[in-house]
DNA sequence: TTGTCTAATGCGATTACCTCA
DNA sequence: AATGAGGTAATCGCATTAGAC
């Protein structure tokens, strides 16, 4: 990896237009290994970024980016890239914000054309199915499984991280929407459930009030709990009716 | 045209590591 | 040497955007 600094040019250098400019090239194409090589391999331009002296960003902005070129450019040693720097109004935080654009070399033409808007890679079928077969066996990734997966699938590191976050959450969603389910059905059988037990309630009440016919059903017949089911073991001899009051020892009428 | 999927972005929180007083 | 504070980078989850289909 090649990396040149220099501060604005020398030549028409004056106190006003005092800039930043950095070159950088990586040494290491696509499938090299990262060897520590110094031989350059790539055939692609020189990387050229310019921050101006008019940059809004200034400070720990300005520092945070920088520290994000070299992040890319350490990325490099995995994925050849070519980066585009500019100032772009952003209207959701209405922030005007640096914005880092690294594009692959072998991505097409048609990157060529994009001109300011975003282009949305689609991964490939096979790239998918390897991610997702990744996933399985471990959905978080450590710094060295996601470079070997980036090299492996001809990604960009970020890429991959970016992948697995949403999948991550993916995940969630869907887990999420299993629960969801599973309570409504819950819900719904409570409900059911529930229904039941207040119709039998509005039966026992209404078997209450007309009590003659009530004491002359045969204790056995009406020794099962309607809410726990429960059947007591009347046919003994020890009757599960009170005596003096005719109810039933599992459940109070009065207080249903 | 509209809706869905999903890659990508931005941001805040957390953690680990480093430097320095 | 030990320690706490502050800075930085990496990573994550989450909300959101926006391109592709």
């Amino acid at each position: 990896m090649e990396l040149a600094l220099s501060l604005g040019n020398p030549s028409k250098l004056s106190s006003k237009d005092l800039g930043f400019c950095m070159g950088l090239s990586s040494s290491q194409d696509k499938g090299d290994a990262v060897d520590g090589d110094e031989k350059r391999v790539s055939s692609d331009p020189p990387l050229h970024l310019h921050l101006p002296p008019f940059s809004p960003v200034q400070g720990p902005e300005r520092r945070f980016e920088m520290n994000r070129l070299a992040a890319a450019a350490e990325e490099g040693a995995v994925s050849s890239f070519q980066m585009a720097f500019r100032v772009k109004n952003r209207s959701r935080r209405g922030k005007r914000e640096l914005e880092l654009e690294i594009v692959e070399n072998t991505r097409g033409s048609d990157d060529d054309e994009s001109g300011s808007t975003r282009k949305k890679l689609r991964l490939s079928k096979q790239q998918s199915a390897f991610l997702e077969e990744s996933f399985k066996e471990h959905n978080t990734l450590n710094p060295k499984q996601k470079l070997a997966l980036a090299k492996q699938l001809n990604l960009r590191p970020r890429q991959i991280e970016v992948w697995f976050q949403n999948r991550r959450a993916r995940t969630k969603l869907k887990q999420t929407e299993i629960d969801c389910e599973y309570l409504k059905r819950c819900c719904d059988t409570l409900a059911e459930k529930n229904k039941r037990l207040q119709k039998e309630v509005q039966e026992l009440r209404a078997l209450k009030s007309c009590q003659p016919f009530y004491k002359q059903l045969p204790a056995t017949t009406l020794t099962m709990c309607p809410s726990c089911e429960r059947v007591a073991t009347a046919a003994s001899g020890s009757s599960n009716t009170d005596v003096k009051t005719g109810e039933f020892p599992f459940f109070s009428l009065t207080n249903a």
